[in-house]
DNA sequence: TGTACATCAGTGAACGCGCGTTCACTGATGTAC
DNA sequence: TGTACATCAGTGAACGCGCGTTCACTGATGTAC
């Protein structure tokens, strides 16, 4: 006579669901590439994991929060992509001729990503009343965050002799507006609709522009 | 015995409202520049407008009509701003410097209305599902939209010998990114809390960038 | 110049929706003896 | 090695909210005669 316990409100099996952080975490960030911040409901992502909504307070304090981890992960993955794309850069003789490269794998990635995950990087970058100065990190495996990995690389050309050292405050916003722009005129802009080969090549037009305007 | 009508459904004294269409887009528009664009909301604009929700309804076939119809007065605000720099640069007898200066009128007044109404710029390039290119104009009072304006000033910087020819193709998204990359960050990036005096600073640093690197 | 009537701008009431969040609970797990 | 118990992760039910949108209506206006 004994049912079987109700499988429809537990998909799980068992009661207890395991690492549920991590896959509200997740499912938050499969929200954010899909469509967005604005993508990452915490109703959704409890779904997603297969548990009730109000659970999701065990792990995060409002949604906020969640959105906030979303968005931390999200700038490690950009984080990511850029200590990749730079470590790419073949070795080469000039230290100067390396340094440019450097700065130029970081756009380039930057780009790259944007294109690619543009959820992501949209989430990254959201307005918010925690926005990135405020302790919101984000960074890749080597340690760094965006922000950090193309101030290095900044900081290298200088020492490459390829910036002039009195020129070097304020370099960083200079030549992450000019690829941060693009990346926004490209990911819902005007040239939402420009095939990757095309954008790729303004994208390397733009380094063009700012190595040569820096 | 007969009481007054009750004044609290009708707060207008008269029936007809007059220009309600005008009076929802007007609301719209101070909703956009109090609050970016998800602030656009349709109920509150009859609210201001002292109407009922639905009668919006008779001059917009939905919210979104709506939102398209604030977002090209925003544009349309811009276009005036850098029509109004435009023509308040100083005549001078060299004409390729006429032609920089023009350009950097283009992108100063570019960035001063995305400092000052971050709200307005926002609305105007917020993701949608109808981007610039479908149809949405957004002119000044000269009848060129931002983006007309830009490139116009660059046609001019080539008549003027101030930029090869075949650079000229592709100009403007190099020259838009930078401008507009700034003033994301600005707006709601890191540099968000920067004085405006810094800001107009770095803009200027960016121009000079963007004027050398071209 | 006055009256009848069509038009259509705005009303009133209601919908279904999905959201974030709160409350008191239940039952699996790990620890102390 | 076995039992009692505290912990706390997840449940179940409900909230209030504001949104965009639909429906049948009413009454001010302008036009035709």
């Amino acid at each position: 006579m004994a049912n079987p316990p109700p499988e429809s409100t537990i998909t799980r099996g068992t009661y207890r669901h395991g690492d549920l952080r991590r896959a509200l975490l997740d499912a938050g960030v499969a929200l954010a590439r899909a469509g967005g911040p604005a993508a990452v409901v915490l109703r959704e992502a409890t779904r997603r994991a297969g548990v009730v909504p109000n659970a999701a307070y065990r792990h995060f304090p409002s949604h906020q929060a969640l959105l906030q981890a979303v968005r931390a992960v999200a700038l490690g993955r950009l984080a990511a992509a850029m200590e990749a794309e730079l470590a790419a850069v073949p070795p080469d003789g000039d230290a100067m001729a390396q340094a440019r490269a450097g700065l130029r794998a970081v756009g380039t990635a930057y780009m790259r990503f944007a294109l690619a995950e543009p959820g992501l990087f949209r989430t990254g970058f959201a307005a918010s009343s925690t926005p990135l100065e405020a302790g919101l990190r984000g960074a890749g495996p080597g340690g760094l965050d965006p922000f950090e990995i193309l101030a290095s690389a900044l900081d290298a050309l200088v020492a490459a002799g390829g910036l002039p050292a009195e020129r070097r405050p304020g370099a960083e916003f200079l030549a992450w507006s000019a690829v941060h722009g693009l990346a926004m005129l490209i990911i819902d802009g005007p040239l939402h609709a420009w095939p990757p080969a095309q954008a790729e090549a303004i994208g390397q037009r733009l380094l063009d522009m700012v190595d040569k305007g820096l």
